[in-house]
DNA sequence: TAGATTGTTAATCGATTAACAATC
DNA sequence: TAGATTGTTAATCGATTAACAATC
């Protein structure tokens, strides 16, 4: 088995559940108890863990603080990720406000848009012009970038990010993006996943009776 | 092979991208162009529609128009659904002030929230107090229904929506919610989204030299 | 018709799950 | 020690992909 994404995926959630096992005073955990916090099966656990080189103990589990570290350290959050917002529509504007990303080792450091309006109404995050992208993002280094612009726009965006320097993108906009083949798109789509929801309420309906 | 996720999500891309192949002034496609335009094979196009019995020409390919109708039927586009959305904070205020939803066919009729400041300010869309949610829905038979509360609160809020007949959650908070087997739950968790993103893009650099 | 594309069946691939020996 | 849990290998499962006959 090569490592995957929803490999990864479930290493981000195992940290989740285990700060909370931190929290709530627990010094050890089984699989079986990880497992259960994050939904899958205990053997899924130890088989993610053992990709890893991550161990416990035979008898004892494992311990919680060396999980959130080597978890950490494999995540990437031993550093401080520089990320960039482009976009200061609703969904840009509701990323800048969220104060979570910082003790996760991710840094929003600047938003862009075209709309001069919107430049103007710094809230907390300043706001530049998008020609002042390429630059910014090429003297500081940034290789993360969030497009939160209308889909029409997207591809456009993504193509001065890429000239930048960008490696990476995390994309609220409907639509595939094109781009070499070593960039890193993952997509988030609130419609698509409402639509999701809608469909499978509907479909157990219809099984299930009523 | 039976109806699975993925499936459903990839149908809601395929309308998506018919969508803007009509706008185009297209009138036909092929498995192929719909493939390329939503990254996957051809063959895995071919596949989805005839699990839905969704036929098109063996020469001309399908018909956009027929499509989209017959995708809208499938997703459940025929009727409007309802939505209500929990927690006023950063995502439900973006969400409330999202106009796209609406020629979804997806209603966001209602915010709840626990916190009297918040629901002062109905920016568009009014806001209750928690307490209100469980009669709201249960009069309005709203089945859908959004968290965007914190991690602490979401199980609570989770708990009355299962008591008010919520059947479907389109969940923010970053906690594997407990309900029901036949609940629906769908997670966004722009968190890990990125933490995914910032792993890959670091994972290529170690690999592909530089 | 000949060529191209569908619709469907079979083959492949990879991830998940189960099982169990090692061992704390 | 005896019992419990890990770490890892093998079996299962299901989705994706390929192939190709049907047919427009």
């Amino acid at each position: 088995m090569t490592i995957n994404k929803n490999c990864i995926i479930r290493l981000s959630r195992y940290k989740n559940a285990l700060y909370r096992l931190k929290n709530l005073g627990f010094v050890k955990v089984f699989s079986d108890n990880l497992a259960d916090a994050v939904g899958v099966l205990p053997s899924q656990v130890r088989k993610d863990f053992s990709l890893f080189g991550l161990t416990g103990n035979r008898r004892g589990g494992y311990n919680i603080d060396e999980l959130i570290e080597s978890l950490g350290n494999i995540l990437g959050k031993d550093k401080v990720h520089e990320v960039i917002v482009v976009g200061a529509g609703n969904i840009g504007t509701a990323l800048m406000n969220y104060k979570g990303f910082e003790q996760e080792g991710i840094n929003l450091v600047a938003c862009f848009d075209i709309d001069p309006a919107k430049q103007k109404k710094a809230s907390g995050m300043p706001v530049f012009p998008l020609e002042e992208l390429k630059d910014f993002v090429k003297q500081r280094s940034v290789r993360i970038g969030i497009i939160a612009v209308p889909d029409i726009a997207a591809q456009q965006v993504l193509d001065i990010m890429i000239s930048a320097g960008i490696k990476g993108i995390l994309n609220f906009a409907p639509i595939r993006l094109r781009g070499p083949e070593d960039l890193v798109v993952n997509n988030i789509n609130v419609e698509l996943e409402l639509e999701n929801v809608i469909y499978f309420v509907n479909a157990l309906r219809k099984t299930r009776g009523k």
